[in-house]
DNA sequence: CTCGCCGGTCGAACCGGTTCGATGAACGTA
DNA sequence: TACGTTCATCGAACCGGTTCGACCGGCGAG
């Protein structure tokens, strides 16, 4: 079934059918009902192949895929869910590219082969191979994150300094001086993710801003790591009464490894932090933390994907968000000292 | 950059770039060593419209991503992930199709315009519109999940009523006796999710085989709700002792309401369920349940799907996984009976 | 020496759309 | 009445690959 068999049955030429299809010439009314009435008939699409090769666009946006090995987060979850929601609102298809090595691998599928009219990458890290290949080859992409001199690119993120910064300083208001940072994993920060390098610069200057110590922690990915890190951190400084964490992963952990050192969330001991809304209610007592708009940002980096495909001259534009800190129950007042 | 480029630089017709490329017919070690330094030195990739176009094969896979406002779960993103790094492995790409309404829209898009050589469908209902429109149109499919007369067609399941038996069982020699089951959501059910129906049906039949009272429980996918439930159930029999869950996203709340109706987990109140490792492994105490092969079935999947693309003619193939229950610490023996 | 076969290569058709330039009919205007 | 427009439509070229049939030269067998 092609737009020929179309054409024939309409008893029209293929380029009328294509007009009739596209809009981009008149048609008069009646040949378009007819036309329209044998498409209806026939449940004829027109292949997406066909019409790539032509028009030189494939109306789907590629996604690369966060590497394998990494432990998802349900932030990544919803990030894919809503950008292909949107990209869905817009007529475009998501095409997932797996991610091995540095990720230029299955960049080159996408783009030399010209799979997809643009990309979208996540997972960011300062300084970003897979940025500075597209960049390079002029290819149109936005990223959810943004490298260390984003200028020059269009991206969504989160401000990671400003959200730690106010968790820093909502503890520092309840009264406490010792606080703790739990950053992503060593893998992650030796390879500059961004999320945590600006975390932990967020953190530290907050700290010197709020005049409390602090002291900073990596650690994996899952609960295990979470219960493990507790335990480091009462031994960098026993009399810590709070910690921040970015590691979402852990979050389960973090509450078990307070537990079983004898603190109770929040009258010894306060969690704040950023995570999505699922798992800061997830945890008992729930999570005094940023939630992440994890659907918001998906959805902006389609608009503005879409609005550089559109418009490939115009200047870049960014969204930086900074959700607020949502009071729940996992913070209170420092206990009182034992000094 | 095109082949017709390549040939020219390389002095040979375009025919003969596409069979050294393709290896489908003999080419000269010399000329082949000329046309792939050509290719290495421009870093040409053939264009995958053209190809997919002449060739009809476009070396994508096709997912049928969970409908819109579903709260996704970390299953979900798991299954994704595996099926993008073995398809990866196979030379396939994923294209993501939003399912709106009630999915074929977007099985429309892949299907009808020929996006994808096959498709994945996930969260399959025992009565499944989806799998009846693929399965007329004569499109290479496979399901995660199985519809309720799964004989012809092709899927990878967990055994959601052996699990829950197992559970029950497990339960049982534990000396509960009045065990609840904390199902998937009212909409979910009511939809027909055969993971809903089936973990009820051998929650029944596993109650009877084990002489156990039970109650079953409908459940939100979310905190709120599992928080929510636990006070049914202990409205609908105060004497239970135990659960079981097959709703992941619930179990942060499930706890919450144990706790808040002062039963201590394990000696007061046994859980149990289905569930991601990671999710049952946040939880104190560590989730007593059967660990979802999320990996694995996303792999199998791939593997069942490229199977029939090769041999479209061979019978159906199913697989059907039981994981075992791993016993962590969520579950023990029932506390001694006030009657 | 000649014939047949085979490995290697070429040319052309084809996949199914899009798009440009041309064409013809209808219509308003000078 | 002749001419210039406008509208609707057509034909052909093109996008960039794949694939089939044909062709050519060299070699082994008869």
């Amino acid at each position: 079934m092609n737009i020929g068999e179309i054409a024939r049955r309409a008893g029209v030429s293929r380029s009328t059918v294509s007009y009739a299809l596209s809009g981009k010439r008149s048609i008069s009314p009646a040949t378009r009902a007819r036309i329209q009435a044998v498409i209806d008939e026939l449940d004829y699409q027109p292949s997406a192949a066909a019409r790539a090769l032509s028009s030189g666009q494939t109306q789907t946006l590629g996604l690369v895929f966060p590497p394998a090995g990494s432990h998802y987060t349900d932030m990544q979850l919803d990030f894919i869910g809503s950008l292909v929601e949107a990209a869905a609102g817009f007529g475009y298809d998501v095409l997932l590219a797996a991610a091995v090595g540095d990720g230029r691998q299955g960049l080159r599928r996408l783009v030399a082969e010209r799979r997809v009219d643009g990309a979208v990458l996540m997972e960011i890290r300062l300084d970003d191979a897979r940025v500075d290949y597209l960049a390079a080859a002029g290819f149109p992409f936005v990223t959810i994150g943004r490298v260390g001199e984003p200028e020059h690119t269009r991206w969504v993120d989160l401000d990671y300094t400003a959200l730690v910064r106010s968790c820093v300083s909502h503890l520092a208001q309840l009264g406490h001086r010792r606080v703790a940072l739990v950053n992503r994993s060593e893998r992650l920060f030796r390879a500059g993710y961004e999320s945590a390098h600006r975390s932990l610069t967020g953190f530290e200057r907050a700290c010197a801003e709020y005049g409390v110590v602090g002291t900073t922690h990596l650690c994996g990915d899952d609960a295990a790591a979470g219960e493990d890190v507790i335990g480091r951190i009462l031994v960098a400084d026993p009399a810590t009464t709070a910690l921040v964490t970015v590691n979402e992963a852990a979050l389960g952990g973090l509450y078990r490894g307070l537990a079983a050192h004898g603190r109770r969330i929040p009258q010894d001991f306060s969690v704040t932090g950023i995570a999505a809304g699922r798992w800061a209610a997830a945890v008992t007592p729930q999570l005094t933390a940023a939630d992440v708009p994890a659907v918001e940002m998906g959805r902006v980096a389609v608009e503005l994907l879409l609005e550089l495909l559109a418009t490939p001259d115009a200047p870049p534009r960014h969204v930086l968000l900074t959700p607020p800190v949502s009071l729940r129950a996992s913070a209170g007042p420092a206990p009182a000292s034992d000094d």
